[in-house]
DNA sequence: GTTGACATCCAAAACGTTTTGGTTTATACT
DNA sequence: AGTATAAACCAAAACGTTTTGGATGTCAAC
């Protein structure tokens, strides 16, 4: 069917080993043996059987990546940016991306012994991380590659690449305060998830810097949903004395808070503020544009990406731990406070 | 290291032949035999080798899916929903799915060549056909199997999955036409794409049957992303004689335009009518909710995977095409045409 | 008591590589 | 002449499966 590394062998005259060490570039073969082989090789379309290669060389040369999803339906423009920045740079480094979508819980943990057992990958991206992460505690316990996008509550021992959410928020703080915003409402993700009170206590900080407290009843949490956002923006929004700041914790909630807020009539920027985190690409052309925290997150998929190879390739032993200053992207989803609305 | 069936084949005194059969389900073993096998198996955690499997059968058991990008940044929700649809069916039907982004191009085609020359797929599916499409004759050249999610100009010999999208935009054209409209503008996608002319046949046929005739001049060509509907949104708006409907072929063009035409103060839905087309999640809650034609891309995604998976196995020899039915989403970014725009 | 059918089992080959542990030949140094 | 060193090569084993083509034993039928 397909040219083997024996058919080569036969044709240049020379045993398999030779061949294979050819074309591998040892410097046990000789320079016209070596030019004939290549040669050879090519000539009759050679490449190598993927899985003879995995299965004797006993490694997958793939990249597991198990996205968690709440519904079967998923289309986070932010993931899909990760899922681009990842396989992009795995393509890159001759490895394979594996994905698939689980939601949270008994499957998804079966997911992940499934591919260890089967020996179908040599390490995984773990996103979205918890504070208490049953995945990352399961990869540990069994020694198993990986790099996290995202910390935990105890990440002291693990590779991973995260965005200093806490700065990102102060940020946000900061830029609001100095509106002369003074309620202030936000919304968060789901309390799980390790990015969640991280960003609550940035805020916080921030605001308490200029002396404003926040107020527990205007600290909702969501889904990261556009839906949800719009759900909780409305309920904000319907309050007797509703919030002049809505503080999302990504774009999508925002651009869900902006729409509840035009559907009330209120104008984006004047009669209300809101600002969103991740700048996804659609945010600089939303109406108005979102004001957001900045997340490079193409860049960060492949930098998480190159430091599991380099994990998983014995390049790396002790735990690699970046974390990203953010920026903040000002743009007109913000505006000074206005007396008039109440 | 991890348990073969060497191992479980000595421990239950068997040859690793009847091991393997048991395990396989063949019935010229024992029922004795075969659930101590199947017993000790468990027991010692065995669980095939991949490699050495796929080695053997001399099929991956991989389906292979490259995104066609035009930036390396690619976050169309269309697209990740997509994926969900083909991955988790995939991961159903037992098999892996490899994924890369290439932009299109010569790339694009070494990508599709080192996948089918390094035996690691056993089948692609192709998304967003391209009129005349150079994947689709590659494969049809190599005689290797591949579903496409799109047709072509010529389809007749391959298997598809797609949605009408002549009748999804006459659906839009008799809206459109019944709430007065004239002055009707298009934003079409890339003119290589299958699709494309299509829905702008189906548009002027529907108009057409309403004695309205689309203005040349009020087509356009947009790169189906929120940015481009926002440059060509903005154009449209800033004619002398402005359009007092913009159909756009899909939702987040159909965004773009919106915030166009909210920058220039214009009420979407009263003041101008805008239309999308793949009724992404977010549609329903942008500010208006957007009018569109539904495409049900999770599904698809699962039919055109599962329809692949059946080529694959053989289980299929003449081409399958299915062309679905849409149905038009009406929600509240159209309105009845005011005279007042001009 | 031979024959055939059936149930149960298995040794060996095969899939396509890489690696191990050599051998052979030529060259250089005492 | 003998010995070390280096260069170029290779047979065989190994990776973990599945498949091929039997072998063996038992039982029923003639």
């Amino acid at each position: 069917m397909s040219v083997s590394i024996k058919d080569i062998a036969k044709r240049v005259n020379r045993s398999i080993t030779t061949v294979s060490r050819a074309l591998n570039g040892y410097d046990d073969v000789s320079p016209e043996t070596k030019q004939l082989v290549l040669e050879t090789a090519k000539e009759m379309g050679y490449s190598p059987n993927t899985f003879a290669q995995r299965l004797q060389k006993q490694q997958s040369d793939t990249i597991g990546l198990i996205l968690p999803t709440f519904s079967p339906r998923f289309s986070d423009p932010y993931f899909s940016e990760l899922l681009a920045g990842i396989g992009n740079m795995a393509a890159d480094l001759g490895f394979d991306l594996l994905v698939s979508t689980r939601s949270p819980g008994s499957e998804e943990k079966e997911a992940y012994e499934k591919l260890i057992e089967g020996r179908r990958v040599d390490g995984f991206i773990v996103v979205r991380t918890r504070k208490q992460d049953q995945r990352i505690d399961y990869l540990r316990s069994q020694d198993f590659p990986f790099v996290a996008f995202g910390r935990t509550d105890d990440c002291s021992q693990f590779s991973y690449v995260d965005e200093d959410g806490y700065f990102g928020m102060r940020l946000v703080a900061e830029y609001i305060a100095n509106l002369k915003h003074e309620r202030i409402a936000c919304i968060l993700p789901p309390a799980g998830l390790a990015f969640s009170e991280k960003r609550l206590a940035g805020l916080r900080d921030g605001l308490g810097e200029f002396n404003i407290s926040l107020d527990e009843s205007y600290i909702k949490e969501g889904d990261l949903t556009q839906k949800s956002g719009y759900q909780i923006g409305s309920e904000l929004l319907d309050l007797p004395e509703k919030p002049t700041a809505i503080i999302a914790c990504n774009d999508l909630m925002a651009f869900g808070v902006m729409s509840a807020a035009q559907d009330r009539n209120l104008v984006v920027g004047e009669d209300i503020s809101v600002t969103g985190f991740d700048d996804i690409p659609m945010s600089e052309y939303s109406h108005p544009p979102l004001t957001t925290v900045h997340q490079p997150v193409y860049q960060i998929g492949g930098m998480v990406c190159e430091m599991l190879v380099k994990i998983i390739q014995d390049e790396i032993d002790d735990p690699q731990q970046v974390l990203l200053q953010p920026n903040l992207e000002i743009r007109q989803s913000c505006g000074l406070m206005k007396e008039k609305v109440n």
